[in-house]
DNA sequence: GTTAATCCTTGATCTCAATCAAGAAATTGC
DNA sequence: GCAATTTCTTGATTGAGATCAAGGATTAAC
């Protein structure tokens, strides 16, 4: 129940130096909750108050609209996740997150001891800005990828960056995930089986 | 020609109060360049080592593959703006970025000189955390926008939002950023033009 | 002011992915 | 283990946007 702490430390320490008594004042404010496979961790239309650390499981980014949904993104065991545009601005989210997994168990911190965090550690501020940083690459590498790749070989860069992706989650998520539908998806796949077999 | 200065110490205050000795150690390491429309303010294959205020002007951010170039984004006049991912990671930019007005009136600090700031000022880090935070809300409504949003409602909700970008922009670029051909762009706008008469 | 270059529009055709549909395969629930 | 649900595949058709093409409008160059 505590083991995923060093964990997370270890994920800090990757970013900068840590004082023991900096990560204390960090970890003592950690929660933990597990998520069942019908659960919303996070419901699309309220602040999000927490940011959540994974430390088992798989969950999705989805967006709603007129009763169809969208999967914008997922998050995967040793990873900090949440709707972060919501925690950053304190406005209603727009997505809900949703275990992929059976469950979902999560560490959290909320936002006001995170401000705490950030008032009174010393290297707060800086895991701060470089997750933000992180935060951003990802998205703007996505970005390039929408508009500059074409779906097949968006699947074939999916299946040789995050191999894991392609085996943990249902294709219809991942389908919606590339922008397209799971019926191409499926075809995509079967033509790949067929050139390199 | 120092007069964008208070324009961007206006900037960081909206993020956060700012000490006169914190804003003197940041702007006496500005610098200034104007570019000319058909120079590249950052190239492609480079690590970007600028960070840009843009005092006056529209840049684009340009993505060249196999002799097709795609437009991603674009800065306006009173934005930062820089290949920030580059910029982080100190990779070489996928990007490269160009006017789109005749001319583009920058200043900029160099990435070194950014370190300092974060290092020996007390809110350095604080506006990095913010500014970085921004940059990903940008990128992440842009997600959203791409994957859920019909091209003809994306148009819609750019005039509606960013009515100055269509004043602005020419036609072939916008459509770059949409992901369409500039073809589909002008019968969009022509069929928005004959249903609102 | 005239030429050249660039940009925008409109039309005709084509192509790839969406949609509609139905059955097979796999998972989940008791 | 069996039924029920969900997920995946495959086929036929449709449709939105890409491509190809050409003429017109604007802007830039000198």
């Amino acid at each position: 129940m505590t083991s995923y702490k060093p964990r997370i430390k270890q994920l800090f320490q990757e970013l900068v130096s840590i004082s023991d008594s900096d990560w204390n004042y960090f970890s003592e404010r950690l929660q933990f909750k597990q998520f069942g496979k019908k659960e919303k961790i996070t419901q699309a239309g309220r602040v999000e108050d927490n940011l959540y650390f994974l430390a088992d499981g798989v969950v999705r980014f989805v967006i709603q609209n007129d009763n169809k949904e969208s999967t914008t993104d997922f998050s995967f065991t040793g990873q900090f996740f949440c709707s972060y545009s919501s925690f950053i601005t304190r406005q209603p989210s727009i997505f809900e997150i949703r275990p992929v997994t059976k469950t979902a168990s999560c560490c959290y911190i909320t936002w006001n001891d995170l401000q705490q965090v950030y008032a009174n550690t010393s290297c707060g501020e800086e895991i701060g800005r470089m997750a933000a940083e992180q935060q951003f690459i990802r998205k703007s590498a996505r970005e390039v990828s929408l508009l500059t790749i074409h779906p097949k070989d968006r699947y074939l860069q999916l299946l040789d960056e995050q191999p894991q992706w392609v085996h943990q989650i249902p294709l219809k998520h991942l389908a919606s995930y590339m922008g397209i539908t799971p019926e191409t998806l499926s075809r995509i796949r079967s033509s790949i089986m067929n050139s390199d077999s």
